[in-house]
DNA sequence: GCCCAGGTGGGTA
DNA sequence: TACCCACATGGG
């Protein structure tokens, strides 16, 4: 499974190259958008980020202060809108009460711990919580998501039913705890999902992947 | 017109 | 634990 996993990230890197993520400015602002990114492509969340700016919003005061529909209505095109807005209001509200709006303070955390207590506020599971850790903090935790169980499932290493913490046990007991490491390994997952494994009828002669993947099986969701 | 995006929370069995 | 559903836009 060590080696597996190792050839299986040097053949995307090598196909793809860094992916530069998370695209973010500063970490209050990829903690905004790991939550308005839940179900929803990058290019909407952008449009958010990029009106919640204009309106003054990117910052956990004037999320505090501004009334839930007010957020909700720059918010648009990430999709429950309502929710989200009631999301970042609850992240907000966490960071204000429990570490005086500070991320630092946050961050500073153990990994383990920091991963606990972003799991405890409404609105953060465990692939937000992680896309946090890894992508804010910078610490190490693995994220895990659609795309990370779709491409493990075709390459048959696991059986797709896993739970969450089962797949990211896999990563981590694998690979060294380098965030370099999981930041670009999760890019090109996803990376690789959107390009290829999501296609009715992907080319797999030519797929970066080739000979690992138990092709021409066809792919299930 | 239909499918589906870098999920999560709440409810039920 | 394992399902189910609500949430409710916009691009291909």
């Amino acid at each position: 499974m060590r080696s597996r996993l190792i050839e299986i990230y040097h053949r995307l890197y090598a196909a793809y190259g860094p992916q530069h993520w998370w695209p973010g400015e500063t970490p209050f602002e990829v903690i905004i958008g790991a939550i308005l990114t839940q179900q929803v492509s990058w290019t909407s969340v952008e449009r958010a980020i990029t009106a919640l700016k204009q309106e003054r919003l990117m910052s956990p005061d004037a999320i505090a202060r501004a009334p839930q529909e007010h957020i909700a209505a720059f918010i648009r095109p990430t999709i429950y809108y309502n929710e989200k807005a009631k999301k970042l209001k609850a992240v907000v509200e966490f960071l204000q009460t429990r570490y005086g709006g500070d991320l630092t303070a946050l961050f500073a955390l153990p990994t383990a711990r920091l991963r606990a207590e972003l799991l405890a506020v409404h609105g953060i599971g465990e692939e937000t919580a992680d896309s946090i850790v890894l992508y804010a903090a910078g610490k190490p935790s693995f994220v895990v998501d659609a795309y990370t169980r779709r491409i493990l499932t075709r390459l048959e290493l696991i059986t797709g039913n896993e739970p969450y913490r089962r797949i990211q046990k896999l990563f981590m007991d694998n690979l060294p705890p380098d965030v370099e490491l999981y930041n670009e390994y999760h890019a090109l997952l996803v990376r690789h999902g959107k390009e290829r494994c999501l296609k009715r009828t992907p080319r797999c002669d030519a797929c970066p992947l080739h000979g690992l993947c138990p092709f021409p099986r066809q792919y299930r969701r």
